[in-house]
DNA sequence: CTGCATCCTCTAGCGACTAGACGATCAAGC
DNA sequence: GCTTGATCGTCTAGTCGCTAGAGGATGCAG
């Protein structure tokens, strides 16, 4: 039996982030003490370790909805499970081409060079005319980039 | 001169992005007609293409207000927007290394295939159960994967 | 018994937009 | 001149996955 402080150690998942997740339906809410504390078991923890896990290599949490509900189901069929990670897959070869093009820009910018007063720098240079761009390069997929 | 319309047309930014843009300063506020439809002349039009460069490159719109400032004020150092693009190519580094590491483990997760009952379900055997990773991963950085 | 860490709930904020409601205005065709 | 539909205006609220902070109650160690 945990307090939410420990399952946060004992996960790696902070705390004010476990209670979103009770919040939004992912984690069930749990019993509390009598002075309303949440107390936590072992099936909470291997729940929130798959959470956490399944966030590292970057499922929606909405995926993971639906991966936990087969995780509950043994006896569902596990396509959907597949299709999903294949679906996840797909998105992060995507990212990785659309960044690699973007560092090629981003490398023959930088590789410029640029010193002194801003009015011959390269890099300002190449912002302002999308022309001389190598080769076109697409917007990012949104929140793709810090 | 150019309607919103047109400037989006012209520059590939949707028009409730540039009066986002307007509205938290990137944009400067045009002139209006009597009827108080903003106006935009070729200024307009090369600062969003700056912009909107800048933004498929991956710069955050504080770092893009530092490059405009730099590029409006042609006699100052360049070695800022310089710096930029170098952390901004180190950010961009960074992330690849993250999801092809990523890549990795998600490839033999769904390489190990998975058919009928979710019980035996290779995919989410992996997910509930981290030990079995090949490699150590850590959290990608916030917005990194849609 | 005195701190201080931890817990509780609640609201608001982040970045970079996007969506929708609602009303005014414009341009084109009849 | 009139109608119709696209475009424009403002405003608010929603997206995603948290994170931060206020303000108060409780628990535990010295």
């Amino acid at each position: 039996m945990l307090s939410i402080g420990n399952l946060a150690k004992s996960t790696g998942v902070k705390v004010p982030t476990i209670r979103f997740y009770e919040q939004i339906g992912l984690l069930p809410a749990p019993d509390r003490t009598d002075s309303d504390r949440r107390v936590y078991d072992q099936v909470a923890v291997r729940r929130l370790a798959f959470i956490r896990h399944a966030r590292e290599l970057g499922f929606a949490l909405d995926a993971i909805r639906t991966l936990l509900g087969l995780a509950d189901h043994p006896e569902r069929d596990c396509a959907e499970a597949n299709a999903l990670a294949l679906e996840q897959l797909a998105t992060v070869d995507a990212k990785i081409a659309q960044l690699q093009a973007l560092r090629g820009e981003l490398k023959q910018m930088v590789d410029g060079g640029c010193q002194g007063a801003a009015a011959e720098c390269r890099v300002i240079e190449t912002l302002a005319d999308h022309g001389r761009c190598a080769a076109p390069h697409a917007a990012p997929a949104r929140h793709a980039l810090a």
